[in-house]
RNA sequence: GCCUGGGUAGCUUAGCGGUAAAGCGCGUCCUUGGUAAGGACGAGAGCCCGGGUUCAAAUCCCGGCCUAGGCUCCA
């Protein structure tokens, strides 16, 4: 592959930022080698200014380069990739007639799409066998450069290829094909040097998957898997599964008792049962005591109103499809999308001097948005669900303070909760309304701001609102996955469309910016969240079931309902069932309780109790005074675990 | 919306043409047990809904409803 010296040079950027001289027309295998015999060795694929490519690939001048080796994190990609290629050999041999689409790998796996296949899930134990044999005959992959002429004959019987090829060919690309054995696929690659290298892999599911994921196009066959370097990566890979199966809200909260989603009710229209609605108003109250803290005034509109609202708002026009829309004698109306149109309605009912801002409208408001029916999911995905909703109307000099306070309100949320976040400023996308110089002058409010608060935070250009910049806050649960979460946004848009305006020191009139914000986003969408991260074992203050009795023998049923009494300004429940003290502990357990205290005879001598908390830690001869003194504490300073047990 | 699974007791599930099962939970009784399962008995099921096939349907077929996972991370 070396060439001569005397062609001519050009210049590549290493990881290490140093550069690196190389013959014109050299791939990024022939880079390694420069670097050294070793890592050329080792050089699995490459990556181009951040792309990843296969090693034969030629690098240009001022290209940064990556190498990457069976030690890379990349490689792991590079191998799944592989591991479609052998899925759909093995497809190909036991359904000749399947059609093959596109096999790429993904964060988890990788997965491959076939037409004219009738498999279910019983075939996949078959076709994991088949890959195994394809893994253990360690078929060597060969990259191939072919002309279009050649391809299109290689690939007669493959329709959806030849598509694919046509447009590759359109856009003027190297074609090329890897071969394995018998089985040869065009494929930009890279892929690893033989299928032997494929260390575990599993196949997970079978879906549906429209082509090229447009649903005017035909629905495929979508066959997930997954695959590691070694047994043990996939074992840990199917433990995280598991997981995230035993922390899932929907079992939690059937389990617990805490909301339901019923046929007769319809879909995504969750019922919160006592147990949820607890853990739901202690979450209420929380933002509620912020909220009026900071001067918030709390307001309440209906479920729906007449569309001539939605136009005005505009959501008639850009949300309609998302809308339960509805004739009513003769006037339409439509159930609430969002609260702020109905909280622009309010401050429009009156006038306003530039003295009575900031005004700051708080609602616990119920929206309603028609997702489509496959999109729903348990708590996550619904019809009906509350933001902790505010909007505030503001002069644009009380942007800067308003904003800080509200970062503040969401700092002691999630600080609360031990939530990890991160915080993005979202700036003007292409479409807006507003004028440059507000746009900019909000941007620059907003970046301040955050500065000052946040160490950290990354600004997402052109991806704010087309009537504001904002903030969006995404925190990341036990699991390590992350959900969105508050957000604050300004909207230059609104007071336009409803004319809002307040009288300025001038004498004029003047527009006020309005600013919305949640700090939970969705009750709904929090509550699974803290279901899940916390899998089931709420903190002491939003526990439905607080501290449970149990009395050791029917004896001590007396001395338990006189302990239930001291304790009776927490959700006490006594265990009144004929059962032992070791079967009354296993239900406390399961059922989450975060405390359980309990009497027998020596407590009732001694008029002291037993306590246990859920994590196994327990005390004997506890003062009720000092049990109790401690739970309130616990209780209002929200702590995350027990810790009765921990002083 | 579309694809592939699934819908059986309060919960978790087995059964897949021939009298509806199990564990947990619940009730009664025996037991009164000291820190994660004592024992016995018992109650509890339009087998998602509607149609069809059959002597016979929870089971097979058709339609619907609900539910789970998917539906570009571009060869």
């Amino acid at each position: 592959m070396s060439q001569s010296e005397s062609e001519s040079q050009i210049a590549v950027v290493l990881p290490d930022g140093s550069e690196l001289s190389v013959p014109e027309g050299a791939s990024v295998e022939d880079v390694a080698y420069e670097i050294g015999p070793g890592l050329g060795r080792d050089t699995v694929a490459g990556k181009i200014d951040g792309d990843l490519v296969a090693k034969e690939a030629e690098v240009h001048d001022g290209a940064a380069i990556e190498i990457v080796t069976d030690g890379s994190d990349e490689y792991v990609e590079v191998m799944r990739h592989t591991a479609a290629h052998v899925l759909a050999q093995a497809v190909k041999r036991l359904y000749p007639d399947a059609e093959l689409a596109i096999g790429p790998p993904t964060d988890e796996g990788f997965y491959y799409d076939f037409d004219d296949i009738d498999v279910d899930a019983d075939d996949l134990a078959d076709l994991e066998d088949e890959m195994a044999d394809i893994v253990e005959a360690d078929l060597e992959l060969e990259r191939e450069e072919v002309s279009y002429e050649d391809a299109k004959e290689r690939l007669a019987d493959e329709p959806y290829k030849l598509e694919l090829l046509d447009e590759l060919h359109e856009e003027g690309a190297q074609i090329t094909f890897y071969s394995q054995g018998d089985f040869e696929d065009l494929c930009a690659g890279p892929h690893v040097e033989s299928t032997g290298e494929i260390g575990a892999f599993d196949l997970l599911e079978i879906a549906g998957a429209y082509w090229r994921g447009d649903e005017d196009n035909e629905m495929q066959t979508r066959i997930y898997g997954t695959a590691f370097e070694s047994e043990d990566d996939l074992e840990q890979f199917l433990d995280r599964k598991e997981e995230a199966e035993r922390r899932d809200h929907r079992k939690i909260g059937n389990q617990m008792d805490l909301f339901s989603i019923q046929d007769v009710t319809g879909p995504g229209l969750p019922l919160y049962h006592p147990n949820g609605k607890t853990v739901l108003r202690e979450l209420e109250r929380f933002i509620e005591d912020l909220n009026l803290d900071a001067g918030y005034e709390y307001v309440e509109t209906p479920h729906l109103f007449k569309t001539d609202l939605w136009k005005r708002s505009g959501h008639y026009e850009n949300y309609e499809d998302d809308m339960f829309l509805f004739e009513v004698d003769d006037d339409e109306f439509g159930l609430k999308p969002m609260n702020c149109p109905g909280h622009a309605a309010i401050f429009q009912d009156q006038s306003w001097s530039y003295r009575d801002l900031p005004v700051r409208y708080a609602e616990d408001g119920k929206v309603y948005r028609k997702e489509q029916s496959g999109e729903l999911s348990g708590l996550s995905r619904v019809w009906a669900f509350t933001i902790d909703d505010g909007h505030l109307f503001v002069r644009p000099d009380q942007i800067e303070a308003e904003v800080e306070q509200i970062l503040d309100a969401i700092d002691t949320v999630l600080d609360t909760f031990e939530l990890d976040y991160e915080v993005a400023l979202a700036t003007r996308p292409e479409k807006s309304v507003g004028s440059d110089e507000i746009w900019e002058k909000a941007e620059s409010i907003l970046e301040r701001v955050i500065e000052e608060h946040e160490d950290d935070y990354v600004i997402e250009d052109g991806d704010g609102a087309f009537y504001g910049p904002k903030i969006d806050f995404a925190f990341e649960d036990a699991l390590g996955r992350k959900w969105d979460g508050p957000t604050v946004q300004l909207d230059f848009n609104m007071p336009e469309r409803f004319d809002l305006s307040y009288v300025g020191e001038d004498n004029e009139h003047h527009r006020p910016v309005m600013i919305h914000r949640g700090v939970y986003g969705s009750y709904e969408r929090f509550f699974m969240v803290l279901i899940e991260h916390f899998e089931g074992k709420f903190p002491f203050w939003l526990a439905p079931e607080q501290v449970r009795i149990l009395a050791i023998s029917d004896d001590n049923l007396d001395y338990a309902y006189e302990i239930a009494e001291e304790f009776d300004e927490f959700r006490v429940e006594v265990n009144d069932r004929d059962a032992t003290i070791e079967r009354k502990i296993r239900g406390a357990h399961n059922d989450r309780v975060p405390y359980m205290i309990i009497v027998g005879g020596n407590e009732e001598e001694a008029g002291n109790i037993s306590v246990r908390d859920r994590n196994e830690n327990q005390e004997y001869d506890v003062e009720i005074d000092a049990f109790r003194d401690h739970l309130r504490r616990e209780r209002d300073e929200k702590h995350v675990e027990p810790d009765f047990l921990l002083d």
